[in-house]
DNA sequence: CTGAAAGCGCTTACAG
DNA sequence: CTGAAAGCGCTTACAG
């Protein structure tokens, strides 16, 4: 004869109950079908240990517990409306079953995710295998403000063409965006109107620009690009270039420049500001360099949009011959870890990581809370260190 | 009177039909009710573009398209079964009204979530706001590995002490999970138990290690350390010392500090190799060399366990008046960014990051799929740059 | 305070 | 090739 336990793997009906087969050979050669309803999948074989145990249920809590499912999943909840005691009792069932409320019910439940999504984009033409490091900073201060919110985050890295604008918060992947990138603001703002059309929750890194669709999250890149010149005409600069592309593709170098401009302006400057087009990077830093040096041989100071532009210029001035900064002052964008241990080491404007992550997260999560919210503008601190060639 | 469409904001019931009730005010004070059950909830005001839409659902295109619920699921998913003409006529329906597959819905109903976790975990000393560069350079690849293989990606740092270990995947956000980190191994051993225990689908980056549960991925940290020690002994170093916790605890580098001890030995020194303890921070290896110089004034090549360290290690030999490399050669683990920007350039190891991350993401995927897997060990590359005197 | 029931939006076995 | 129906595992309005 058998005795002890069987296992059952077996499926609810819609009662709540589940229907289970089970056949068992006899001595005699006889087989016996048992077909029975029963209340519980969560059986634990005791004999053995195989642990085939399909994950338990807040039905298997109930019937561990002696109460309906319901009253499991606002115990677990913590709902007031449950008893203590009950909800104790049914605590500790859970915990000890290492049970886990399932996320695709609960959400599809509640036609929410509890989940952020950053997307991250960069202009196409970067190197593929690497990540703009001033994002990368970001994104460890997003994770962590995304778990002290309660929320998960989602990450994926976008290129410009992509079908990004309609795709996380449609699939209830995710109840909220953000969106993070240097890249062409032209190219995409087809696709932030759409995002808007849809009303999806999304905020944006970047230029705060009144005719930009949605809220954006940024540093004063206006009052960092003025601060930071300034320094270099303290510093008894006469003959500055800019490097980086400044229009309206790229708002956020554009407003850099502009306080350039302006702190150029207020010094007495007369001749329009020198200006050289390149995007984020190396290369395309010390490409402009080269015609900036062309246009005009005797520079003394180079403002660059960013660090990675930095980074280049003075690989370039470098090659060239020029010292660092005795002949020529760079300055860069963003506070790069790298920007500490080049040498020299490179005078930049720093945007707060950290308190931009929290923003962009606290900013989102109202949205999706249906909060009122508005453009923020964080301030933008110069970085003295050697490049600028005085750290007075 | 009334002429043109209302907007019904209204629930299915069960059949798939739904309930709807508005009611009119007639303007002889009249009111009017109605109730009615309707099959498409997806109504669009044609006189205003408010766009208090809600997002349409597959019964809606089904009754557009005039078919069933079933057949526009099937049909979305590529099915062979559904007719040509039918399906191409339903995913024109879906696009234009931008439909997207509630993800929620169908994880729930498949059981899976597409989903891959990224747990990063860190020693808890290391400061709060900074994140290993190795580790971010790996998330590229691992992020672009995942979006090749159809999943998403959902990050998360942790802490050692958290109870990452019963989370991601036992909720069904996450099919399976990527570990990522540098940390005290014993101290987390028991928690891979538990997940193995579980069945959760999971790899570590890290030492192959024949008594750590599950399988992991990993550079071949014994060759790394023992070539690039071979490199300095081939340039005429004579008086070594090891930096980093190399025991098993960390077992990673205890493999580095491994291969430098077999290359020392073959090389025919007779002392037992020195080494001094340090976690992965500049900080712990500014300390470490100090000790070092006490116990040894007149060594001349430091290898360390990680870059990081060594960033520290020639900080501190500079801050001691020592020249790298001509009195001291410093060597380097991970080929971070940074490494080939600081003074003098720094010869290091390089795991390979694209490999690796696209290793863990597909070892992972085939857990998923009950694949077969094993262990991988990828081959570690000695850069050689100027740290270490001599780039012949 | 508790339970029975409906429903979130899908996928897929089953029956034509 | 297509449709009716069940069910994934929850949450919560409704009724006691």
């Amino acid at each position: 004869m058998h005795a002890g336990l069987f296992y059952f793997r077996c499926a609810f009906t819609a009662a709540g109950k589940r229907l289970v087969k089970h056949s068992i050979k006899m001595e005699n050669g006889c087989e016996i079908t048992l077909s029975l309803y029963c209340e519980c999948r969560f059986f634990q074989l005791e004999t053995r240990s195989i642990s085939m145990r399909a994950k338990p249920t807040s039905f298997d809590i109930a019937h561990m517990a002696g109460v309906s499912q319901s009253t499991v999943s606002r115990a677990l909840r913590n709902s007031p409306l449950v008893n203590k005691e009950t909800r104790d009792k049914i605590q500790a069932i859970a915990q000890e079953l290492n049970y886990k409320v399932d996320k695709n019910a609960s959400n599809l439940r509640q036609q929410q995710s509890r989940t952020i999504a950053l997307l991250l984009f960069e202009d196409p033409t970067t190197d593929d295998s690497k990540i703009n490091p001033f994002f990368l900073s970001m994104l460890g201060s997003i994770t962590r403000a995304c778990a002290a919110e309660g929320y998960d985050l989602l990450v994926s890295f976008q290129q410009l063409s992509d079908n990004w604008h309609a795709d996380y918060e449609d699939t209830n992947k995710a109840d909220g965006l953000i969106l993070l990138g240097y890249g062409d603001y032209v190219d995409y703002q087809d696709k932030l109107h759409q995002l808007q059309d849809q009303n999806t929750h999304f905020v944006l890194w970047g230029a705060v620009d009144p005719n930009r669709p949605g809220i954006s999250i940024s540093c004063d890149n206006f009052r960092g690009g003025y601060k930071v010149t300034q320094h270099l005409i303290r510093q008894g600069r006469k003959c500055f270039g800019f490097i980086g592309t400044a229009d309206h593709h790229y708002p956020e170098f554009f407003e850099r420049f502009k306080g350039h401009s302006v702190a150029l302006e207020q010094a007495g400057y007369q001749h329009q500001p020198l200006k050289l087009d390149a995007i984020s990077s190396e290369e395309a830093g010390k490409a402009a360099l080269n015609q900036l040096l062309e246009q005009q041989p005797h520079i003394d100071a180079v403002v660059c949009a960013s660090d990675t532009i930095a980074l280049g210029v003075m690989e370039a001035l470098k090659e060239r011959g020029y010292a660092v900064p005795e002949d020529v002052a760079v300055v860069g964008y963003d506070n790069i870890l790298l920007s500490n241990y080049v040498s020299p080491k490179l005078t930049t404007v720093q945007q707060d990581t950290t308190a931009a992550g929290e923003m962009l997260v606290k900013t989102v999560v109202k949205m999706i809370r249906e909060e009122p919210v508005e453009d923020v503008i964080l301030p933008a601190e110069v970085i003295v260190r050697e490049s600028c060639g005085n750290t007075g």
